[in-house]
DNA sequence: CGGGTTTTGGAGCGATCGCACAAAAATTCG
DNA sequence: CGAATTTTTGTGCGATCGCTCCAAAACCCG
């Protein structure tokens, strides 16, 4: 029928997330996305649209990548507790991990492009509500064996998780000291 | 002596610092930047030097009218608890205020720019770690009094707070609900 | 008022931006 | 093999980017 691409969608997706994620949308230009991705900036124009869905699209990537990956840790067998700490350890070692790590790429995106791009913030509102509904899940079955508190609801629990979780990985943008982030890791946990 | 300057640099400043804030430092033109401040643009680049010189001047001004602003309302008198509750709900009125609402310009900037640019990163440091200082003396005091446990250390349960104050800010770009938000507020607080 | 100094406004520099277009290349089907 | 279809490649468009330069304007001082 026709010429067949020579590439995989998937990992030019994949090429693109981690341009976008490193450098941000607005400092990531279409050839830095051609060199990253091995593509054309005419191809990929015809297969993408334009900048602003492949940047959409990169973000959908990260959600079924990484956001997915942390919610598989949570559904995990153990200790509720461990699996809450394991979550926290496992994102402040990647976002300590070097020069080239780059946080959050729901969190980048929701403080650089969340305001002026409707998609962006109803991706980004998919991401953090589908983790907080994980977290609800996880905290709930805590309380059910008796490991944490009824005293509060899950749901209340898992937002104040949530937000000591995200506020961890923007303080770890700035603040390298891991021991330090971990004493709070462990003190929100031990406050369950 | 020669041709006196007709503008407050302070003004200035401060105009750039809103622009910078809402819009980011990448989506902030040079044009944008002569709109905003009335300025042209020979005349801030004659007085701030290059566009990089005047997002770090608006991030030391962000410091010290809303930082500075934050850390005075912890300083107030009464009940320790009541002060932090303070800040959180000052700071989410903020920013759910309407569609001119941009988050923490500090968070902004730290997501944004602290990967590519040093200076920016240690200006961001300064931010957090003297709120950081303010809340752990604050909580120290509340500690004195009997009105906050001493099981953990007071900078232990600075940072904890920090990071949800943090992580709250963070969310509520995406999730709009105050109720929801001051609700983890409460938990955190009660937890202390 | 005239000389000295700085700021201002406007034009414009080279580079890069997002994106489009047309021709060549690569495939399947008849 | 040729016709049809799609992707690739390269070139380049108009706009905008950060920034510079220069002459005119506005002041202080003698």
């Amino acid at each position: 029928m026709a010429r067949p691409r020579k590439f995989d969608e998937t990992s030019v997706v994949t090429a693109a997330m981690e341009t976008f994620w490193r450098r941000g949308y607005e400092a990531t230009s279409t050839r830095d996305l051609s060199a990253s991705t091995g593509l054309g900036q005419s191809s990929l124009y015809n297969v993408f649209g334009d900048k602003r869905e492949l940047y959409l699209r990169a973000l959908r990537r990260y959600y079924e990548t990484y956001t997915a990956e942390q919610i598989a840790l949570l559904e995990r067998p153990g200790a509720v507790k461990d699996r809450l700490r394991d979550l926290i350890v496992q994102a402040l070692d990647a976002d300590l991990a070097g020069p080239d790590a780059s946080g959050c790429f729901s969190i980048n995106a929701s403080v650089e492009r969340a305001d002026s791009d409707d998609a962006v913030r109803e991706e980004v509102r998919r991401h953090f509500s589908t983790v907080e509904r994980a977290l609800t899940e996880t905290i709930a079955r805590g309380q059910d064996s008796g490991e944490i508190s009824g005293e509060r609801t899950a749901e209340t629990l898992a937002r104040q998780f949530l937000s000591t979780y995200y506020g961890l990985r923007v303080l770890a943008r700035i603040q390298k000291d891991r021991t330090a982030l971990l004493g709070v890791a462990e003190s929100v946990i031990s406050s369950l």
